[in-house]
DNA sequence: TCTGAAAATGGACCTTT
DNA sequence: AAAGGTCCATTTTCAGA
């Protein structure tokens, strides 16, 4: 889908707050609310936007922790590596997982209640496979910054 | 704040999807439309949600490569994390930094069009500090997950 | 781009515990 | 008091002219 720079513009806007009424997008634009209204609709359903959510803080429900967690596989086998994926997906405290290439094989980021929570995680998640070479577990001291926003200001169309 | 099973679904829900009408969630949770909206502005005015956004997806705006790097830093004094922390937080290819205990001290995820300009950005946020023992590069293959969910559907109040 | 109908939000007011 | 429900005004969305 091409973009042009009222699109950018717009999901520069709703990206950092979505809440913003459509008319009021169309000020900062130059665009008129139908305008605005037509423009977001379409980039929803090409999927430039996935979805609007809500941001929980998670120590306000009892997750103070994120740990972000190195984990080597033993065998690269697709199969092995499938189901690997497929357990991080199914597991809620899983808040991120990345498949990458050096060294180690995946990057987990889990919010926890607890360390002990942290240890069964690691028990279902990275024992019971049965293909884990090792892992390393990084303890978040300080959540520095914490978004999925994508540089949009500077692009133009 | 103390959140009951209703603020909870509430935040369950809402973090999944923002955008389902507060009539909607409230047939979901049987509570009234209006007892809906006055949960729901609360929980933003306590902090408990801190926004509501929309997600847009990277590869669609020219941002295909994930890139997670680990930072060793060479002296820990208070001011130079801060000054750190400030060019993290200022570069808006960062999209998430945590200041972890153990080997490393940083581990920074960014999004960026091209290799070129990650390299670019290692040289401002990296290199010009001047405080950078070591960094290490893992470039995800695969986002097999993204997002900022927090685990809500098992606790209750 | 403008207009207007349908929908959603959010306050007022009353009732319950 | 604290929180829910109903009703109603205002705002927002969103399609058709």
């Amino acid at each position: 889908m091409s973009l042009d720079s009222y699109d950018i513009a717009l999901l520069a806007a709703i990206q950092q707050d979505a809440t913003t009424p459509q008319h009021a997008l169309g000020a900062q634009v130059n665009l008129s609310s139908a305008a605005v209204n037509r423009r977001l609709k379409k980039l929803a359903e090409e999927g430039v936007t996935r979805k609007t959510v809500s941001l929980v803080d998670p120590e306000q429900v009892g997750y103070p922790l994120t740990i972000i967690t190195e984990v080597e596989v033993e065998n690269e086998r697709l199969d092995l590596l499938d189901a690997m994926k497929r357990s991080f997906l199914a597991c809620p405290q899983v808040q991120q997982c990345y498949y990458v290439a050096g060294e180690c094989d995946f990057v987990v980021i889990m919010v926890v209640q607890n360390m002990a929570q942290y240890t069964t995680l690691t028990r279902s998640l990275f024992f019971e496979s049965n293909n884990v070479k090792r892992f390393k577990t990084l303890v978040s001291m300080s959540n520095v910054k914490v978004g999925l926003e994508v540089p949009l200001d500077a692009v133009a169309g």
